[in-house]
DNA sequence: TCGCTTTCGCTACGAGTCGTAGCGTAACTG
DNA sequence: CAGTTACGCTACGACTCGTAGCGAAAGCGA
């Protein structure tokens, strides 16, 4: 779902359909979107031009302008549908499922596409706050569902005890999220060394602990 | 210890002194490296120019391109010590050892000049495989040493069990130094959101184990 | 002291990108 | 059909890039 310019951006209207005038070309908004993924694949985010996009999606680049203010908010949105694709398993253990989740979003962090746009929105968000709540609101949060509906299994099975306050249980979302797509995110795009299921088991049972303490059985 | 483009490429030399001609002026080093850091902490990344550093730091363009080819490689000696004054305190216990360690990362981090180089830097590095080699070099290696120590430490106190075999143990450190690196930089740089020493021992609890289940005491 | 070498600051350059404005045309509505 | 909006196209000034050429400055060995 992009989150294209306003047609016209102060006029409440009755909020129904506003329908005046030549309608925007949807054709024209996936052109662009897939002209983005392809670009930013081939030549990276600092190779990435907004005149380059249109070029390629066969597009004026007033129209482009007309839509995404910048190539952040152009690129959020070429990328934020890349990452609706994980989804969380129910394979019986904690353990199996977080590997298959860490295993799905490493092969998404290898792709070319992703690869180049992730850390470089994430680079200009610190920056822009405007720009952190959008990735937020279009990558980060939505994929917490990924943790809550694993813990939520997790306690149906009996392995995690159940909430005590909502809170608390929000913190903890946040806490695992945060350790898990961090940690995969700094292998994958920092170290740069492959995210094997060997790996990913020991960082499993690194997150499930125990620690491998001597008095730990 | 900056690297400089090398006055003459390909000359073996003595590898002695080779003083000849009007040697580079350190000061100019310092000023530039000065400069940049100051310009990353005004502008952020995207705002850094070479012209612009070279104004600030008093020197001609010419001279900032003699040492250093591009923004990248700058910004990566810029940046590398900032880094040099994390320590590994020995407090007696791996849990307070982690957490101190944890607490002057995400001050590190949270200043600007900082939070608006390694991401970018980090961005850049997954297309340019001689700057993530750089980066690894300069930035994230040297930091491993505060897992071994830490890790060196917990072992005298009989927390954690002798390593068994070398590779083992490397493959450990790297697990852990990308938990600890890639989960603060995602709940500072990402979520955007403070580590506070709350959040700091909750994570640290997590990484230490055991999971909160109900027959943990 | 005098050459020799290298770096220095300065200026200027072509190439490329930026984001915007103006134009005439196309598409859709009432 | 008139009104409205999006479209493709062209052109623009401002900016950054990385390089080249210049004369002057700084250190070396003879």
């Amino acid at each position: 779902m992009p989150a294209p310019q306003p047609p016209v951006p102060e006029s409440p209207e009755t909020a129904a359909t506003r329908a005046k005038g030549r309608p925007r070309s949807a054709a024209a908004d996936r052109a662009i979107l897939d002209a983005t993924r392809e670009a930013l694949a081939e030549l990276g985010w600092g190779g990435l031009t907004m005149g380059h996009v249109a070029t390629r999606a066969g597009v004026a680049k007033t129209t482009l302008y007309r839509r995404w203010p910048s190539k952040n908010e152009l690129v959020v949105d070429a990328v934020a549908s890349l990452f609706d694709e994980l989804v969380m398993p129910d394979l019986g253990s904690l353990q199996a499922d977080i590997e298959a989740v860490v295993a799905q979003f490493a092969a998404l962090l290898a792709r070319p596409e992703s690869q180049a746009a992730l850390l470089a929105l994430f680079a200009e968000g610190t920056r822009d706050r405007q720009l952190r709540r959008r990735i937020r609101e279009a990558i980060v949060d939505p994929q917490k569902r990924l943790v809550r509906q694993g813990r939520t299994a997790a306690q149906a099975r009996g392995e995690l005890a159940p909430d005590l306050d909502e809170a608390t249980a929000r913190e903890e979302v946040d806490i695992i999220f945060d350790t898990i797509a961090g940690t995969v995110e700094h292998r994958v795009l920092v170290s740069g060394e492959p995210v094997t299921p060997e790996w990913t088991r020991r960082f499993t049972v690194l997150l499930l602990g125990p620690f491998p303490v001597p008095s730990a059985g």
